[in-house]
DNA sequence: ACCTCAAACATTTTT
DNA sequence: TGTTTGAGGT
């Protein structure tokens, strides 16, 4: 036998070696999916299946990367590079790079991001003069997608008298204008945005026989990883493609579907056996991640759902220490607790820092958390905030890069158009749109044939005729020389450079740094590419399909990670905190509606509860830190969906002291606040805040003249002192920065002799 | 056209 | 609490 297979358990082996024919692989938590899956492949190469055949769907970018490297590591790369692999989005729009224009698309189109969306949006309900409260951009963007999702164009929706009803009732009775808006305009644009790729695709496999023949034939071994989270229009695009070989191997477990939202459907897992009748099942039940008592309490919350596949997941594993739950007082407790709690850990059993990992249901959590890592020393990465390639600066660069490549992208347009400023303000903008959209053309072609237009004035006329030719200019580059120099001269030519340059706050400076670190992302992108290739097109081809995660660099190696659970699937981590138990917030209040949702936030846990190898800790905080005021909180019922035994309960974890007095102890016979209670709760609460700061007496003593050290700007003069107590103010001149007017109870300013 | 400041506003999860 | 919007001034 091969060695490879040898480190595969019976049911793994089955499937690894299964060879043709629709297969299924109902895997546990933890039971070695993604092993499987690599193997598979391996094993597919092994029999002599060219490797231009295979096409492996995974959810993550990153999960595409780091099966690609294992595979190498046994094949190969002469081998593995000539796999398709990628998530879904990222594999079509390759292909779209091919076959757009057969529907009308340029291959250059753009990819708009969720933000480009939303603007897009907000730019129609404005010109449609709508009540912006009603039409909400975000909401509308959402529904938009979700019909998207579910293969509902336009032309399906206004028959739909459902769906119709259902925006009439919300009073959104212009939303079929939008959507048709919508789309012309993004067509207009030539941009996709993301549900675009998964439709425009089916649509070419649809129209072109010839076309999706030639794909069937390329794709005669399919693989899809994390089958439960796909959507319509996902199932019908691999249904297509599979349909002349039934070689498709789909992977996943229905417990752990928690993208709904995103229109994943759990029917497409249990329905693989109507779609494909003569299909192979195997279950992967035996756990090889977590310890016993994970296993058995993660076993014990998922029996509280009734849609599932039966299956149980055990495990050979020692039994391991008990979960512990703690209540903590407050957020910032329950911050405190979790970073002490990873120091004292860390120190009694040498573990790292990358051994640990903070789950949590909403990204609006990890502030606390970050506060108290902060604090005590300990280096953390965070995801899902913002990704470096959706930072200001960068989407302001991109914007540039975008045009050079696609002049007609207008969401890029209208981002840079007057930045750095040359005077085309808002006012010549809405002309510019109404002219484009009355002769049903872009923006940009509406520039460059200014001439036949009276309505705009001399002045403006010149000004927006330097703009086209400084973009000209750019295209020009962008097709002829490679990306890194295009890249430089249009950061240069553009006025951003400079204009980031000048900026000598500690946010410009760091801006600045961004701006070269993409640049030099973009020099080593063309050192490894071959010159036929190395375009800025080619840079800029999937740069909006890129997360954070795939964006990591070795700086970020030893860190404890912070994420949304959403974001943790397919990871592991030997000891994990799961934080915010608390109902409203997890279960979440948004979901706490339907039956349906609730499994969903339940199968969401389960996913949270499995990441865990060695420890688990549950915490929830009796109090919580929202808008702006304190509000309580009960604990959530899925801790008490637990099977005790596995459970050892805490009021604080007894690793640490904790350095508030009992007075803020959560008192149980007042669950309900009254205004209050809660303005009290509010003022002492403030006041431990408060200790820790600088305490006032530093900055009274503050005075004109005086040589002051502040943390981010370094060490400037006082120039001018104002205001009394909790309102004094400095006027303060930092060398090479500048004055800066500063509230010194917040300035934390250190008087330097 | 652009700047500044105060008031209103918003909060699920994401390729 | 942090961000976005709108009014009003330059």
């Amino acid at each position: 036998m091969q060695k490879y297979l040898l480190d595969l358990n019976q049911e793994q082996r089955k499937a690894v070696m299964h060879k043709d024919g629709p297969l299924m692989v109902i895997a546990g938590a933890g039971s070695g999916k993604t092993r499987v899956l690599t193997h598979r492949i391996i094993y597919l190469l092994n029999e002599g299946i060219n490797p231009f055949n295979i096409l492996a769907l995974t959810f993550t970018n990153k999960a595409a990367k780091e099966m690609r490297s294992r595979i190498e590591n046994i094949v190969g790369d002469t081998v593995s590079k000539n796999l398709w692999m990628g998530t879904f989005h990222s594999v079509f729009s390759k292909i779209l790079r091919f076959e757009s224009e057969k529907i009308n698309y340029p291959k250059n189109f753009t990819i708009y991001d969720t933000e480009d969306s939303k603007n897009l949006i907000k730019s129609i309900i404005k010109e449609f003069n709508l009540d912006k409260d009603i039409y909400k951009t975000g909401l509308i963007r959402n529904r938009i997608s979700s019909l998207k999702n579910n293969f509902i164009s336009y032309n399906k929706y206004i028959e739909n008298n459902e769906l119709n009803l259902q925006d009439q009732i919300a009073k959104r009775t212009e939303f079929a204008r939008i959507y048709l808006a919508y789309q012309n305009r993004c067509h207009k644009a030539s941009a996709m945005d993301f549900d675009d790729l998964l439709i425009k695709t089916y649509e070419l496999l649809e129209l072109f026989p010839d076309l999706l023949k030639k794909y069937q034939e390329k794709f005669k071994y399919i693989l899809i990883d994390e089958y439960q989270d796909t959507n319509h229009i996902q199932y019908l695009i691999v249904k297509k493609l599979a349909s002349k070989f039934m070689n498709i191997c789909i992977v996943g477990d229905d417990a752990q579907s928690i993208y709904s939202f995103r229109g994943a459907n759990i029917k497409n897992i249990l329905n693989f056996k109507n779609d494909y009748p003569n299909y192979t099942s195997y279950k992967l039940e035996q756990n090889y991640r977590s310890s016993a008592t994970i296993v058995e309490a993660a076993n014990s919350i998922i029996k509280n759902n009734e849609q599932q596949i039966h299956k149980t997941v055990w495990t050979e594993n020692q039994k391991g220490e008990k979960i512990i739950v703690v209540k903590t007082t407050s957020d910032n407790e329950e911050g405190k607790l979790v970073a002490n709690t990873i120091s004292d850990i860390k120190m009694r059993k040498q573990a790292h820092n990358q051994d640990f990992a903070i789950l949590y249901r909403t990204n609006a959590q990890s502030r606390a958390l970050e506060e108290s890592l902060r604090k005590r020393n300990i280096p953390y990465k965070i995801y899902g905030g913002l990704s470096f390639y959706q930072r200001k600066e960068i989407k302001d660069l991109l914007a540039y890069f975008r045009l050079a490549i696609n002049p007609n992208d207008e969401e890029a347009l209208k981002r840079i158009i007057n930045y750095p400023r040359r005077g085309i303000g808002l006012s010549t903008l809405q002309n510019l749109s109404l002219i484009a959209n009355s002769n049903n053309t872009s923006i940009w072609e509406t520039i460059i044939n200014l001439d036949e237009n009276s309505q705009i004035n001399k002045g403006t006329k010149k000004k927006l005729n330097d703009f086209s030719i400084l973009i000209n200019e750019f295209i020009l580059k962008s097709k002829n020389k490679d990306a890194y120099y295009a890249s430089e001269e249009i950061a240069k030519q553009s006025g951003l450079f400079n204009e980031l340059y000048n900026d000598k706050s500690p946010e410009g400076v760091s801006r600045f740094e961004n701006i070269q670190e993409l640049l030099n992302g973009i020099k080593n992108f063309v050192e490894h590419s071959e010159e036929e290739s190395n375009k800025l097109e080619d840079f800029m081809q999937d740069v909006a399909l890129l997360t954070d995660q795939d964006t990591e660099n070795d700086k970020d190696f030893n860190k404890v990670t912070l994420m949304t659970v959403h974001a943790a699937k397919g990871l592991e981590f030997p000891y994990v905190f799961v934080v915010g138990l608390e109902e409203n917030m997890f279960p979440n209040i948004m979901s706490s509606e339907s039956q349906d949702s609730l499994e969903e936030e339940r199968r969401l846990f389960y996913v949270a509860v499995t990441r865990a190898a060695k420890r688990l800790f549950l915490s929830f905080a009796s109090t919580r830190f929202k808008w702006g005021q304190f509000i309580d909180s009960e604990k959530s019922r899925f801790i008490d969906e637990i099977d005790e035994r596995y459970l050892e309960k805490h009021e604080h974890y007894p690793s640490f002291e904790l350095k508030t007095s009992k007075k803020f102890v959560y008192n149980k016979k007042q669950p309900i606040v009254n205004k209050l209670q809660l303005n009290i709760k509010n003022r002492k609460l403030k006041k431990v805040t408060n200790i820790s700061n600088n305490d006032f007496s530093d900055t009274a003593k503050i005075q004109n003249g005086m040589n002051v050290k502040h943390s981010s700007f370094g060490i400037g003069k006082v120039i001018t002192i104002s205001g009394e107590g909790a309102n004094r103010k400095a006027t303060v001149f930092f060398k090479g920065i500048g004055q800066k007017n500063m509230l010194l109870k917040f300035a934390k300013l250190e008087i330097i002799k």
